[in-house]
DNA sequence: AATGTAATGTTATAATATAACATTTTACGT
DNA sequence: ACGTAAAATGTTATATTATAACATTACATT
């Protein structure tokens, strides 16, 4: 069965809310400091709820900042591929829509005898 | 003036030749552990060195794993856009050569209004 | 030789993430 | 509704990854 939002426990609920509702990525020891009013005491509960969240596609992680990002794509298919844009001055991420590019890179992939499976893109500017 | 292999320290030396000749990308921590031998004692000493390489583009990270790969592109370069291809079953690592994925990356960021700069790209499989 | 820049050595600590284990909640077939 | 297995939780401790701070040394250029 799918897991959609109305099902996500507590805790997954409460680092979902905090991450849809920031403008920007936010790291796990910020989501921490941030919701321990909300009964979150430990790191280890908020690297739960991460995992879930991450698995069910509601939330990626920006590899190269160690931060996380909620999923504004309705019906996210991107459990596995994602691909953002990082702006260098102002911190601001913008997730790519899913695109051709796991075709594109299938191709590559290809080319050195090499199964695609996913990828992880963080384009700089 | 361009920085050149041969003068590198002694350090930035001793933590390229380890990646050299690794057939896998190492853990900071490893290469430390690796290299107590040869005089290098505190994880600052290997991150330094790492940083260095990295910047003239000797050494790239592998954001997803926390792990560094020497660069084996002759003139590579890559000092700031990377692309692999991380085998998920055996770990290996194949960096892609430097090919038409900047001007590619261009285009859709510049479909987002964004001006691309760099990229990060790990394709996993 | 004087000077400035980069690199080094060393200790301590910050930041990120997981292990281990006991307990509680939830899902769901019977 | 009940039993049970799977998932989630709470808690403490610890592992892993990375940087701060500061004194010292090497070395190229003037």
């Amino acid at each position: 069965m799918a897991i959609a939002s109305e099902n996500l426990t507590k805790n997954q609920k409460t680092v979902l809310d905090i991450l849809e509702n920031s403008s920007e990525p936010l790291k796990a020891y910020t989501i921490l400091f941030d919701i321990q009013k909300k009964g979150i005491k430990s790191p280890l509960q908020v690297y739960r709820a991460l995992d879930k969240l991450i698995e069910i596609g509601k939330v990626h992680k920006i590899e190269s900042r160690n931060a996380y990002i909620a999923c504004k794509h309705e019906g996210c298919n991107a459990k596995t591929s994602t691909s953002f844009l990082i702006c260098e001055l102002c911190d601001k991420v913008t997730e790519l829509k899913n695109n051709n590019l796991p075709t594109y890179f299938s191709k590559q992939a290809d080319k050195n005898n090499f199964n695609y499976k996913k990828h992880n893109l963080e384009i700089f500017g």
